[in-house]
DNA sequence: TAAGAATATAGTAATTATAATTTATTTGCT
DNA sequence: AGCAAATAAATTATAATTACTATATTCTTA
């Protein structure tokens, strides 16, 4: 029934327990989802959608649910792709900042841009604006190249 | 009752026209409260409490409509600072791309970055992406320098 | 400058995304 | 296996935003 590694699993049971939550079938489902849907970036909505083959009695709000408490524990991160809802996707342990995203504003596609290449302004930020930086987020729009073909 | 400059109000007005749109009191209550409260990025629900001082029996729904359209005559621009809401900012003609914001995890403050920084990822982007650039939006999250002495 | 056509407004109802509540079920420990 | 605590489903609630409709206003042009 699992796609999950047998890490991934471990690690998410470990962590649930570590702050008093439990394993269960609808929370595995839908960590699962999103690890299969890699780099599609789901919503609420779409994630619940793709779990109902898995899982056909969940409810919507056990995916809000979940997905609140996946964002809590760092598995997961919202992303805002300005269509109007929050969208979500894994965080990768091995990434010490978020990566950026670019959006195409003729259709709309959104690739992922991997180094994250901002050491440097934020070097200047803290320094000048006595800032301590924890995070970030990029996203450049413009027109992909499918798009700038045409 | 204006705040607005002539020309501001009169570029407006001719903007409008040129798209068939008229220039209505509310509509110019709308952009004179934007102007009027620079730098505090409100929501449609704010600006609606702002504005309805100069025009009391303005509708909230006009408001949303007015900053749609200020939206697409790219007079304002939307802002998504995390909160759950819309907020919006004035674009000036003087800046070539949209500056930066740092938002404080601890307070919520939102500070501006002034000066834009970001050339030399842009070329990075656009060269190994093939991804023509038209605009960004970048955030920095972390503590404040009020936070940070506490 | 008055009248008419086009557009905008206020007010309200409808939507959409998300959160809270309540009751029944399930999980993990023993 | 059995129990207490945590969770789920289903429903209701809320908040932000949009759509609708009847009336009022703007801009134009005669």
């Amino acid at each position: 029934m699992s796609n999950l590694s047998p890490e991934t699993i471990e690690s998410l049971k470990e962590t649930l327990k570590q702050e008093g939550y439990k394993l269960t079938p609808q929370r595995r489902a839908i960590l699962n989802g999103i690890i299969k849907s890699e780099g599609s970036h789901l919503t609420a909505e779409e994630l619940y959608d793709l779990v109902k083959s898995d899982c056909p009695e969940i409810g919507l709000a056990t995916v809000y649910r979940t997905i609140q408490l996946l964002e809590e524990m760092n598995v997961i991160r919202k992303l805002d792709l300005d269509d109007g809802c929050s969208r979500y996707e894994l965080i990768h342990e091995d990434e010490n900042h978020q990566h950026h995203h670019l959006i195409c504003n003729r259709c709309g596609k959104v690739l992922e841009v991997q180094g994250d290449l901002l050491d440097e302004l934020e070097t200047i930020v803290e320094r000048k604006y006595n800032f301590k930086v924890e995070d970030h987020s990029l996203k450049f729009y413009g027109v992909c190249d499918k798009c700038l073909d045409k």
